[in-house]
DNA sequence: TAGATTGTTAATCGATTAACAATC
DNA sequence: TAGATTGTTAATCGATTAACAATC
């Protein structure tokens, strides 16, 4: 179990993480692989296959235990540290990103903000405060961030893209419509509410 | 050519559809299957045997023109028609989503914007007006609407989840952390930066 | 012609699914 | 005990990849 999982196991392993950890928030103490499975549209098979090659974690009967499975998951995730994340961009999304706790449910902390804006400059969004644009290659390597958060217009999401990549920022998260060229070493992201509606669509039509 | 798309290649197809109408908007004229596939991470060859599934839409030793690439996957999507989606929740996010041509680039019109928040109702957010949560069966029904993007927070996320398929939506967009209950017709698709950051960490870890 | 890139084959690997004994 | 659900097998299907002839 040394070896490196598969993307796909690990893509479902971090979704089982997510379902578990609301599931918890709302009281639940135990959950079925068929209950996972309604939740996260992944066969529940499958879902007993990917957590059977870890380990026996579930009791026939019952079900599994979700502070334990959180537990055993993030183990294998390796995601029980902190990580520092950068958000860039303090407009609307910015906004909505850094008020969320989605990532901090996670671990993961938004250790900085930034924008270009002078008026938005010293503001506090979602308890961060926001950084001058200009200071994020000296604030990425002080406080260690591997991971950028691009909320920014399209217009200028390549340029913080190359600022990121500069900085030695090796996974970049694009909120942006742009498409974004980076070297080969950095993984590039981009959401796309678009493209999964389009997707959904076909299947309602036919 | 009849049959329905499994759910891979549909996903896989709407993707390319982003890449291009993005190219598009940048002037490009032509695209390789290459560069397709470092937009999308994607492999080249996949990409090429999705495409001439349905036919010889490439010109060897030049690549795929842009124009008509779309033409023909929108056609094989059966995404050429307007689509009126709603979207509930006119706060950070939601003026996010609303202020954004992601949709409106691929015929994806949002028909109402809803909030509960008096101040809110009769704003313009991104051009759309801001009508009260509670006209929104009825303007659901009359505007035929079946998708639904959900923005709010996540203890009302259920709540709306209800009030949509109550009214017919096949198909909701949930922003919120929450996870959401529906009858098996109705397909949920949860967006979860944290999830994708999760799993795009453990291979920067490893 | 020379270079580039498609379309296609073949081989391998991972995902999906049904089924069911084990067992809580 | 009876009911529920895991862990696991086996069979099938789709995705991935390398390789390369065809051809622009």
């Amino acid at each position: 179990m040394a070896d490196r999982l598969t993307v796909g196991v690990a893509a479902r392993l971090s979704r089982y993480l997510q379902v578990l950890t609301q599931s918890k928030k709302m009281g639940k103490e135990r959950i079925s692989s068929q209950e996972l499975s309604d939740y996260t549209n992944i066969n529940a098979t499958q879902i007993r296959r990917d957590l059977s090659a870890f380990g026996k974690f579930g009791k026939r009967g019952v079900g599994y235990n979700i502070d334990s499975l959180l537990g055993e998951i993030r183990k294998i995730l390796r995601t029980q540290g902190q990580h520092n994340i950068a958000l860039i961009g303090a407009g609307r999304l910015g906004q909505a990103i850094a008020s969320s706790s989605i990532f901090a449910e996670h671990g993961i902390n938004i250790a900085a903000v930034f924008d270009t804006d002078p008026e938005k400059v010293g503001l506090t969004v979602g308890s961060h405060p926001v950084s001058p644009y200009e200071r994020l290659p000296e604030i990425v390597r002080e406080k260690n961030i591997i991971v950028g958060v691009i909320a920014v217009p399209a217009d200028n999401a390549q340029e913080v893209a190359d600022e990121l990549v500069a900085s030695d920022v090796k996974i970049v998260f694009n909120y942006s419509e742009a498409l974004l060229d980076v070297p080969s070493d950095v993984a590039v992201h981009t959401s796309n509410p678009a493209v999964e509606l389009l997707y959904a669509l076909y299947f309602h039509l036919t």
